[in-house]
DNA sequence: ACCACAACCTGGCCGC
DNA sequence: TGCGGCCAGGTTGTGG
């Protein structure tokens, strides 16, 4: 579920809310979620830590704790985070509670079990190497020449690698290539400079629409009170399958690349010239 | 270097 | 109603 947009509306939403808090301790209930250290001591280690800030990486969140360990979150496709009241009874997909010094509880519920939570010392014990954020300088249009010259996957593939640009997920790649006119299997070494401009101005537009919409719900994404985002209704090509484009009529039409689905308009992101 | 595919999990939706 | 098949916003690992 949540890419950069949905992540960063968490963050924003739960700084003001936690900052200066501190977690009186954990109940872990799917042990699978907890990837280090072992639930039990993550539990115990856990209370009466203070938080300090809280930031995001790529579609990682990251809680700084007084301490100076770091609490590691990916929601993967269908987890939340969600700030609750203990009267609110919890949804049967919450796997682990952390609990707040002023009563609330900060909960992880997660359909299909595939988020992780992480206590570390190192926030890149979790998050691995991770590629610059979309908006940061450091991705360059030399950085991002440099990088796709010698590979030959479609571009589609290239911008959900996480090493080469961290946030971007199934959603907004299908989006910024509609916005750059961009066929999706289009191979990576193709894009001259104008066009990995236009590439990197649409990434950066789809982020920020999505962004001042809190994210697409188009399931399962939720914000930490539960509700839903606005930009399902702003899509232009995700899941739109089958129904006109919104530049030039033409069918929409989905095909497969690595496995993912790839929205696009045939007419508007043409493969050859 | 790259691709195809499975694995991790559960539920929704569709056709029969 | 039930069942099989396909779909799903992500990442990692394996084998070719």
């Amino acid at each position: 579920m949540p890419e950069l947009p949905e992540v960063e509306t968490i963050r924003q939403d739960l700084l003001p809310r936690l900052v200066g808090r501190t977690f009186t301790g954990a109940t872990v209930t799917w042990p699978n979620v907890v990837r280090a250290p072992s639930p039990n001591e993550f539990s115990r280690r856990l209370a009466g830590q203070r938080v300090c800030g809280l930031s995001r990486r790529g579609k990682y969140l990251v809680f700084c704790l007084e301490s100076g360990l770091r609490l590691v979150v990916h929601l993967k496709l269908s987890g939340a985070l969600l700030l609750r009241e203990p009267a609110t009874p919890p949804d049967r997909f919450t796997h682990t509670i952390l609990f707040l010094d002023n009563g609330f509880e900060l909960r992880f519920s997660d359909l299909r079990k595939f988020g992780r939570l992480w206590l570390v010392p190192d926030e890149a014990e979790a998050t691995g190497a991770l590629g610059p954020e979309p908006f940061d300088e450091a991705f360059s249009l030399e950085y991002m020449a440099q990088r796709l010259g010698k590979r030959s996957i479609p571009i589609k593939s290239a911008l959900l690698d996480q090493s080469f640009v961290a946030g971007i997920g199934n959603i907004y790649a299908d989006e910024a290539l509609f916005a750059a006119r961009i066929h999706p299997a289009r191979p990576a070494n193709t894009l001259d400079m104008d066009t990995l401009h236009h590439l990197r101005d649409a990434v950066r537009m789809a982020l920020l629409k999505a962004l001042g919409n809190r994210g697409t719900s188009f399931s399962d994404y939720r914000d930490p009170d539960g509700k839903e985002g606005r930009n399902q209704f702003a899509v232009a090509v995700f899941r739109q399958t089958g129904k006109p484009c919104p530049r030039c009529g033409t069918t929409i039409q989905r095909i497969k690349l690595g496995g993912r689905s790839s929205h696009f308009c045939p007419s508007c992101q043409p493969l050859g010239g």
